[in-house]
DNA sequence: TGCAGTTGGTTTCAAATGTAACTATAAAGA
DNA sequence: TCTTTATAGTTACATTTGAAACCAACTGCA
């Protein structure tokens, strides 16, 4: 163990990446700080969780769905979207009934008390992307949309 | 529980989120997208999990890091690390000697099993940002790298 | 010295998450 | 119609993760 067993051959570099410069990397520190950020302003005050909140607000932009169509809309899988879905209903966030055509699928809808949470966190979120958007003059703005365009191509 | 308990106000809208041009919310995606790619190139081949490859793509990096190094320069938690380090070594991947002025310290290297794999994981894991970069063209490249820096100021 | 506070790291326990199996309904084909 | 296959959603189980408690070693200071 103390002796080293095969020297590096002297040519070889490994070649490390550097982290800092990494795209992946820093997409990867931007996204959790900014969304833990969100997070905290919802988290400990409304007891909900950053799943519950996706949930909710994409209930709050498109009503009736189904929980599959919310899973398609969140990119969360079907079993976090019921156990979300179960938390709300239960805590009377959302309401969910069965549609008539279809015995199987559920009609979502935020309750008057989840619009009511919606309508405060809404802001709250809003105003943290626009406190990461005034980092940016209005070129880099416009620069980044194009971006993410792009590389969300396919 | 039929009857409404309260109309919504005629005048209020709620003013729902549009999520798809919400910039946490396509932070977030794109970041899922980029890490998850990455981490199917080597998961299931070298049984390595996402923060085991970060931990050993840091140790590349710098040498003899202690594991709160690690942590600080990951962004991980210290717990994470201390878990992903106890793979790693089991696994003869990482090397952890005690530090003889700080006994409490580990000094972390990657062992030459740890560098093999090193140095298979991290070309692939540039060919995957290069492959997005891909994407950009020259102008829209140089715009992300400055905005990245500046939403990431502070 | 010797005590109080701090730091590096691990362990423990609870909560979150993913995978696969399962139930119920619906749709499609013979 | 009867049988097969697909879909919506939940449940069960195993794994991962995080928070807090914990232990050991170090530091500062009386």
């Amino acid at each position: 163990m103390s002796t080293p067993r095969k020297a590096t051959p002297p040519g070889i570099k490994h070649a490390p990446l550097e982290l800092e410069h990494f795209l992946p990397y820093r997409l990867s520190i931007l996204s959790n700080t900014v969304s833990q950020g969100i997070a905290d302003d919802y988290q400990q005050r409304y007891d909900l969780s950053m799943t519950e909140w996706r949930v909710m607000a994409v209930l709050a932009r498109f009503e009736g769905l189904s929980a599959r169509e919310v899973a398609d809309r969140t990119a969360m899988d079907k079993v976090a979207v019921s156990r979300a879905l179960a938390r709300l209903v239960e805590a009377g966030r959302v309401s969910r009934h069965m549609a008539d055509n279809d015995k199987r699928r559920s009609v979502l809808d935020l309750t008057e008390d989840g619009w009511a949470i919606h309508d405060v966190v809404a802001p709250m979120a809003r105003a943290r992307e626009q406190a990461l958007l005034d980092k940016l003059d209005e070129d880099e703005r416009q620069w980044l949309v194009r971006i993410l365009d792009k590389l969300q191509e396919r």
